[in-house]
This record gives C-alpha cells, sequence and structure tokens, in this order.
DNA sequence: ATCTTTAAAGGTACTTTGTACTATTTATTT
DNA sequence: AAATAAATAGTACAAAGTACCTTTAAAGAT
C-alpha cells in the first residue's frame, strides 16, 4: 500500500465535556443552549472542534476555560464517539471528558453568556446527538473513579465537614451511607486535616472543618496505598 | 459563528491495537514489523486508518480481523492519543484499544504474513511513535478491568483448570498467589463449572478442568452481583 | 438558669472476608 | 508397595465492614 492511499481521509474531530458540580442539593452537570445550527436552541453539552496546534486534552482544557474562567481543571477524557451519523452535518469523531469543578468557583457571568444551567444529574433535559449517551457514560466513569481515587474533593470547597464529603458521595452512588461508619472509614485514611473551625449552620454542636491533604495522599500512593471508597 | 469556520479543520483518524494472549509462560503482546514508511521494519502495533463508513470500534475489529483471521474478539477503547506530533508524517489522532485472545486460535499462518510475533510483557523492543505508552497504558487498564469483570476467560481456552487461572492472574499482576486462598476465592463465586474431566500433565492427581458459565454470571450481574478479584 | 433538641463524634458487638498455614486425597512414578 | 507431587480441603487467626448505641457540645426554648 502506497502512503497516498492510507493516508487518504480526514475527519472533523471535537471534544465534548461532561461538567459535573455538587452543592446541597446535589450532583449536577452544566448544559448550555447551543447557539449555532444545527439544533440551535437545544440542549447540549460543551464542546468544540480540535485545532491543529493542540492536542485533545489542550482542547478539552481550552474549551473549559472559556466556559467557566477557570483554568487547570480536573479532566478525564472516558470514551471517543465515532458512529458515522451521530452529528447529521458532518462526520465528526468526538472525545468524549468529564470535568469536575467547585460549583462556587463557576461564575454566574458565563451562565447568561452561553445560556448555560445546572441541572441534576437524576433529571436533566433531552440533549442532542448522542450526548446523552455521554452523560450516562460519564457518569459510569465517574462513580469507577470515585471508588479508586480521591477526587471527589474537586468537587468540594477547599474547607468541607464530613458531612458534605459523606452526602457527596452519597449523590454520587445514589444510595444512604451510615454516617459513622463513613466518617471512620474516610478518618482512618489519615487523609483528611481538621481545621480549628466548625460550621454550626447544619448542627448546634457544630462540625469541623476539614482539607484534604493531596501531598500526604501522594506520599502514601509511592508507598503502596490504594484509595478505596 | 458560522459553520463553515467551524467545522473546518479536518484530521487522520486511525485505531491501535494492543493484541494480548496468555500461555504457560505468561501474558504475551503481538507486534508486527511495519510494512510501510515511515518507519518501515520497526515493530508497532497492529493498527489502521478509519474508514468513512464505518465506527472506530468497527475499525479496530476489522484490523483485528485481517491480522488475527479472529471475528468478534473482546475490544475495549481506553485511550486516545492526539499528541501534534506523534506521527511525524501526518497529523493522526488514534484511538488506543486492548484486545484479548486465545492465544491457540491465533493462526501461525498469520505470524509470517505479518512479520508478526508474540513478546513477552514484561519485555519487548522499542516500539515506533507513542507506541510503547500505549502499551503500558493498555496494561494498566488491562490490570483494573480483571479486578472488576471476569475478562482473563477471553485470554484462556474454553476449558482450564484452576492452576491455569491462577497463573493468569499471577502475570497479570505480577505477584504469587496462594493456591488454596485463589481457589476458595474463585468457587466461591460459582461462576465455574466443573467438568468430569482432568489435566494430569501438571501433576499426578491431576486437576479438574472447569469452563466459566457466561450466563450465569450475566444472571448474577443483574441481580446486583460484584466479580472482584 | 435549666431543659430540650440536634447532629457530631466516639464506641461496641457482631458478621463477613481475607490470610497464612496445615492436613488429606489421588494417582503416578520409582 | 512406598515415595511423590500437586490438587483439594480444612482451620485458626486477623482485618475489615456493618448495624447500632452512647456520649458530647452548643443552640434555642421554657
Amino acid at each position: 500500500m502506497a502512503i497516498d492511499f492510507l493516508y487518504f481521509n480526514t475527519y472533523h474531530v471535537a471534544v465534548d465535556c461532561i461538567i459535573f458540580g455538587f452543592d446541597e442539593e446535589g450532583l449536577k452537570l452544566l448544559l448550555c443552549k447551543r447557539s449555532f445550527d444545527p439544533e440551535k436552541g437545544k440542549w447540549s453539552l460543551m464542546g468544540g472542534f480540535l485545532n491543529p496546534e493542540e492536542s485533545l486534552d489542550q482542547a478539552a482544557q481550552r474549551v473549559l476555560t472559556r466556559i467557566t474562567g477557570l483554568k487547570d481543571i480536573y479532566l478525564e477524557q472516558f470514551d471517543v464517539f465515532s458512529d458515522v451519523s451521530r452529528d447529521p452535518a458532518a462526520r465528526v469523531v468526538s472525545a468524549a471528558y468529564y470535568a469536575l469543578i467547585k460549583i462556587g468557583d463557576y461564575s454566574n457571568d458565563l451562565i447568561a453568556e452561553f445560556g448555560a444551567k445546572w441541572w441534576p444529574v437524576s433529571q436533566y433535559p433531552e440533549l442532542i446527538f448522542d450526548h446523552g449517551q455521554m452523560v450516562e457514560e460519564a457518569l459510569v466513569a465517574l462513580r469507577l473513579k470515585a471508588k479508586q481515587e480521591p477526587i471527589g474533593f474537586e468537587l468540594l470547597p477547599q474547607f468541607f465537614t464530613i458531612r458534605q464529603l459523606r452526602s457527596l458521595y452519597e449523590s454520587i452512588y445514589q444510595t444512604q451511607l451510615d454516617p459513622g461508619n463513613f466518617r471512620k472509614k474516610i478518618l482512618s485514611m489519615k487523609l483528611l486535616d481538621q481545621l480549628p473551625i466548625k460550621d454550626k449552620e447544619n448542627s448546634k454542636r457544630g462540625a469541623y472543618y476539614y482539607e484534604f491533604n493531596q501531598q500526604r495522599y501522594e506520599r502514601f500512593k509511592s508507598q503502596g496505598f490504594l484509595f478505596e471508597m
């Protein structure tokens, strides 16, 4: 075979991002109203086309920065969507990423600009193309990852209570967790530093704030420790 | 933004396959000598370009069928490689897959045709482009998957002994496993059917052959059972 | 000022699972 | 017939997970 033949066909390449956030109400998903055809005005994921001078990871970061104003966002690529007719306007191969952001850091100005809105993961509108399937796969990938890596902290503010952390895991796994046992387990890992401040909003006694110690996690991991929830 | 601009750039899109096999010597990797430029004559993964009428999964199956003669091969897509200069001849975005095949099913004729060779995963030659990185990532993905899904059977013949299965897990995880405990654990899952035949090659007493019961696994899974090794 | 309430924090008893090791079985080989 | 080798079975202990209870701290009500 000649190079001419092998290197003949080319395709549009895109990234699509499932942006997760978390607040008192649970796990959420940032969707936007599409501002161009096809399917203009319908709800969709944040996405964009690959530029010639960047990798897919860089393209995803660029799209996320444009939409959230944030830099160095936690990102995981979890699948590529390549069905021949997934985008009726053109043949587009799309790398799907999920991103975790601290919902409080997200600027409300941008919501207006992009027609964006946070939706509960259990109740979001119909999406264009195969974006609904992407969301469901992202949730599966997120659940898997959250069992093996301490990524939950990417969704919480820097300081948080054990209750908030438990509530996050409860909303990721759609289940109730025993408060005492959850507490015992997470504290036994020695990855949280207790702060001398309490949250008194949710209880009279007050719950201590904690902070995730990333450095200690890296150290433990290099010594063979495996995070598991 | 106009469609013209958004849908402007296009790229070459490819698939690359890490083909795993297993025999008495351990976990192996099928590599081939590249028959065309660039890097003609060097070792590389099996790969190919995406055709306009197929999805990436279909492209990967096509490549694998061409190279192994087998159909319906177990495949997992685990990453996309998109660095700007990963292929010096052109900008190529490549979806990486790992495949699991029963090494005995692989035709030796094809080894000659493609200049292919099985290599131990712990000792394979230098590969072109980013293929070495792909192999290492594939191993990580395989190890993760093997913990959560009974995919090991894709690498074993239909009938196998507990010793063979243990040996497979030992070579995937590069560790020694206690024979009694391994046996107790795998049998407690009730996923293996014992056959009335024994292997007498490796022991005087003889070890029963077993068969993985896929149907029972599907049933258990739908009832909430989680495979875990 | 004391009592009540609330959730945090800490503790206990029990069950399940994992681990290390020992003993027995079976059929071949010497 | 005895020695053997690995399969198979069993056992005792350790660790982890689960369900549930008790105590504590501080706010708010009486």
